[in-house]
DNA sequence: TACTTATCCTATCTACTTTATAGAGTATTG
DNA sequence: CAATACTCTATAAAGTAGATAGGATAAGTA
């Protein structure tokens, strides 16, 4: 499962992205339309700022905004951003590598080879799953 | 990431899978093949008997066997078992069904499109890898 | 029956993560 | 300068993961 964290981001992104004009939009509007706590959108937003998702104003006529084009925001970059590795096990993972203390050879490990295509296939639909994507589907 | 138990779980059912006789195998046996903690394994090892898949026998001469034929035991059935839903929202699992409050229209709502196709993509993988395919795979 | 073996059951503990809240700080606008 | 709205730091409650301890129960063996 996603953490809420995750959900909320992408809710959040999705709500930007509606709105293709690139005005600044209100933490407390978006957090009222999609009934996230507050203070706890602000840390989200505040990350996906740093991740170089959105764009922020202070003060009067504020908010946050996207910077990214909605065709490059994908569902497998904002997961890993908020709740790490998206693999099933650490051995298959990219950047979260970890080896099996136990595994003597991977090339020939079953299990690996399993959650290998597993997390592929994963990614692949994942990575296909933009904010326009999502919009598009939407209807 | 699937949990450590999980880990533990598919890396004794391997083990006893790969023993093709049915005679008992002591925990104290898999723990130290699989470098599992002794204890933990034991409660590991209970939940897959309780669930129908290995059999016990107590005593001298004692220890854990599979029940279940190799062919009809899949990873699926083993996440669930100890990591709940394998779904990544809850709105898309079956046995674990929760609607997202904001949510008015799921059949129009593209995230939950999105995160539908991935789980069922996972599941029909998993299902696919039973222990004897993992065997087979490892050469 | 008494002893040994090995699973079964219950309780507990520590550390970590998730989710959330509070309050003060800082930049921008008018 | 005053209002607005994002930014930063700290903290706390709740839940979960991972592991350990100790005794209860059942089965075989002499």
């Amino acid at each position: 499962m996603i953490s809420k964290k995750t959900k909320y981001a992408i809710n959040a992104l999705v709500y930007l992205a509606k709105k293709n004009d690139n005005t600044p939009i209100l933490i407390s509007e978006i957090a009222e339309h999609e009934h996230i706590p507050q203070k706890f959108l602000e840390a989200i937003l505040l990350d996906l700022k740093k991740d170089g998702i959105l764009a922020s104003k202070k003060g009067k006529g504020g908010g946050y905004f996207l910077l990214k084009s909605p065709n490059d925001v994908n569902m497998a970059d904002v997961m890993r951003l908020f709740d790490g590795p998206i693999a099933l096990l650490p051995c298959v993972t990219y950047k979260y590598y970890q080896k099996c203390e136990e595994c003597t050879d991977e090339e020939s490990c079953g299990i690996r080879s399993v959650f290998l295509e597993v997390r592929n296939q994963t990614v692949k639909l994942l990575k296909k799953a933009t904010l326009t994507e999502i919009i598009h589907r939407g209807n």
